[in-house]
DNA sequence: CAGTGGTCTAGACCACTGG
DNA sequence: CAGTGGTCTAGACCACTGC
């Protein structure tokens, strides 16, 4: 094969099929081999071809199958790696990320404690508060790119730690990915949340975008995070995605930052 | 040249001298030759040898500089630049990134408004109240790498949107590498400040943490924020680092949060 | 030991910028 | 047009893992 593709070569897997017809003006579209190959890849892990933890196929092998070089997978899964979609291991191979490892457990939680370090407190105490099936209100609706009145799963939860409650979520989950979904079942699973979206549902949370405001502590919030009232909380509302950036969570979270801050690293 | 790098081959610009010595035990310290660039490269930018806004040498030459690949130098660059520290423009080279320019402006700004985007509102009003000599108590000190009691700057001002103050910030700097800093210059200056401060001082923000919490508006800050006593105000402490995780600023930020949000985005 | 990802090369060609 | 970064190749060898 030439450093030129061929055009003319057959049984191309579809790919190198960038901007030939050439007609009359513009739609340059200009895509890479590797941005093709990046996206059968995410399609992949959307249709959880290969599922979260398990290793997907090596560099040469996706190199064959695409008849492309090493170099130009790599870049695809490299990129990938960037956005913590997959995982590289030296001389194991690449595994699709989980937030079921230890290391990577709790990625979207920014809360530390004011002294030691996030676990050193030892681990959470989880209690579910409610856990039922609604109707989506319209902010709710708009947040999942649902309609209003759709079935959602709504969970409400306090996190404690060493015996303080600190957090107070409330969670909206759209109905039908999540059928089955039961108070149990989260109570009586250990790990994080989202650990048990992927292995239970087939869910993986993949980003996340959150607002974050002051404001006073309310009947509800100072009772169940035994505040008193007016008492300044953070309010966190994030959004999670999956893959495709499909919204697939909301969660409104209340923190207690009295004895735990917000970190925010930016680079 | 081979593969494989000739360890015997002359001029070769300090690089590649990995664990030559192969002595007794341990010690491997494998460090890539890409690695070695890259820290090349941090020295220079480090050592203001090529400035914010500047073009660096491009990727041929740099190649030849240390009798190199281009590929490797490549991946060198590749890193930087995922860094925030270079800035790559196709057909017209690299460069050393700036908060002089428009669109990465206000990088470590994360609030913006509840409707429309940052900038939708116009451009900040910014008044400084106070900016005095002081010497370190022992947090600032320890914040700064400083001593207790050494002189630092503390510069205290309010940004207002729409003719509402909105931020309320406390900012100690050193007081040797901003020698000349006076409220003056900060008032009279048009762009952010950290663009002043690269300019004027030669000291360039490259990363910054963010402490966050929730507290109530206490006087002088409801006062200047122009709210009611007690109101929830966010609480953003910030030290940001130059190039060596040197910490070169402290900043304790009040954010009104009835009208913007602080934003975070995780991937 | 074989298999994986990680580094490095030398060279070709493409896409974009500006004079 | 020359010069820059961006893509891609084919092949070599290194570092790490586990059988």
């Amino acid at each position: 094969m030439q450093n030129t593709p061929d055009p003319n070569t057959e049984n191309d897997m579809v790919l190198r099929e960038t901007s030939t017809t050439a007609s009359a003006v513009n739609t340059p579209a200009f895509s890479p081999l590797y941005q093709q190959i990046k996206g059968f890849i995410l399609n992949s892990l959307r249709a959880s071809e290969w599922k979260p933890g398990e290793a997907i196929p090596s560099e040469t092998d996706l190199a064959l199958r695409f008849q492309v070089s090493q170099g130009t997978v790599r870049k695809a899964i490299d990129e990938l790696a960037a956005e913590n979609l997959l995982l590289r291991r030296q001389g194991k191979g690449t595994f699709v990320a989980t937030h079921a490892e230890q290391q990577v457990q709790f990625r979207f939680l920014r809360l530390v404690p004011d002294s030691g370090t996030r676990g050193s407190e030892g681990p959470a105490q989880r209690d579910i508060i409610e856990c039922r099936r609604a109707r989506a209100s319209a902010d709710i609706a708009k947040a999942l790119s649902l309609r209003s009145g759709d079935t959602v799963l709504q969970v409400r939860r306090v996190l404690s730690f060493g015996g303080t409650p600190v957090i107070l979520e409330d969670i909206w989950l759209p109905a039908v990915p999540f059928k089955g979904l039961t108070a149990d079942r989260l109570a009586n699973y250990q790990g994080p949340m989202y650990a048990l979206f992927e292995t239970e549902f087939n869910v993986r949370m993949v980003r996340a975008d959150e607002k974050i405001r002051a404001v006073a502590a309310m009947g509800i919030q100072a009772t169940l995070l035994k505040v008193k009232r007016n008492t300044p909380l953070l309010s966190v509302e994030r959004i999670a995605y999956t893959y495709q950036n499909e919204p697939i969570e909301l969660r409104r979270g209340y923190y207690r930052t009295d004895t735990h801050y917000y970190h925010n690293a930016m680079n």
